[in-house]
DNA sequence: GCTTTTTTTGAATGTGCGTTCAAGATGGTT
DNA sequence: AACCATCTTGAACGCACATTCAAAAAAAGC
């Protein structure tokens, strides 16, 4: 027997940084290897191949992305749960675009797996909000005939919106504007 | 002398559904080929190389978008062509991604020279909104204390959610709700 | 300490890609 | 009608890439 030498998360948290500043099909093994610091062999020992490579790189940035929301929702008031949360979007859409949201970009309607996947993920983070979003209005902090359904596509949309349009135009007091102009629209 | 046999509109539109499906690095010259009817010593001739084909079907897609959004946003009631324009928006949503964005998330961070162009696209898109918003605001559409760049930011960061969660849920009545609640959040 | 099993290493492989090129076709020009 | 510039055609090229493999190294079990 012999044990592995490398530290899986840390292979992931790195390989998932290359995947996202270039996109899969342009980040080649060369750069996995030298990002990674494992040679090709042990890539394909431990992955199977750079597609699963991906795919470990996404769960795991999934699987992190959920804890840190979970927490910050975790709010005796539901909506000021939900400011802390979205200015947290806010800061990190000025540093960089969204794992899968590039990766759905770039791969959906070819992967037919991974895009399954995407889905899942999108369903859960939709979930956590409605949760938030019910839990708001039982405590009156929502119109008692707002109609959740909407109001979580509606900030779905926004937090889609928010990551790629920070890209363009990385204007952090603009962003804080549009945010609290959002939380405003949920109230209406 | 002798003159070029084909349609220069019919290969980018062609060229343009290629790259629209599959993304660029994705989408092989043989496809290209396939998709255009041309044969690559035509498509070097004509567009100097693959990343030119791109520019140009690009530059073909942007110049239709944009003609048609001017023709739906011209109305004697701003914020009702807007309505309209949105509703355009949805359809197209829910038949497949935007060529722009895709090529920008793909793109982006390394080729400047078309990062340049994305942002330029941007920059009309967001005065066209930020115009129509002030004449809103001049006929009393909209209350005169409104912030017109946050929610023209608002409006661009929506469009761009709209058509990335199309794909994940392309339910028509739903966007169609969450139109009619951005239109309100607009007015409130 | 020897064997066994797994990992590490990095060079080698084969494939698929964007691109080029030279020959043939076409139509405008004189 | 002859010429020439340009376009068309499709095979060929070279390169970069993901992947494999065989040898070396290292731990675990006895």
């Amino acid at each position: 027997m012999r044990i592995a030498e490398f530290d899986r998360d840390e292979v992931l948290r790195n390989a998932m940084e290359a995947f996202r500043a270039k996109g899969y099909a342009k980040t080649t093994m060369q750069e996995l290897v030298a990002a990674t610091g494992l040679h090709p062999g042990s890539i394909y020992g431990a992955f199977g191949n750079k597609r699963g490579l991906l795919l470990a790189a996404v769960d795991h940035y999934v699987e992190g992305k959920r804890t840190l929301r979970r927490s910050l929702l975790d709010n005796p008031s539901p909506l000021a749960g939900l400011a802390v949360y979205l200015d947290r979007i806010v800061g990190e859409a000025l540093c960089g675009s969204c794992l899968v949201t590039r990766t759905m970009m770039e791969l959906s309607e070819q992967d037919e797996e991974l895009t399954q996947r995407v889905k899942v993920i999108y369903g859960e983070l939709e979930q956590d909000l409605a949760e938030l979003l019910t839990q708001a209005q039982a405590k009156g902090e929502l119109a008692p005939d707002s109609n959740i359904r909407t109001l979580t596509a509606l900030l779905l949309i926004n937090l889609q919106g928010l990551v790629t349009f920070a890209q363009c135009r990385p204007d952090r007091p603009l962003l804080d504007d549009v945010v609290a102009q959002l939380m405003r629209a949920l109230r209406a």
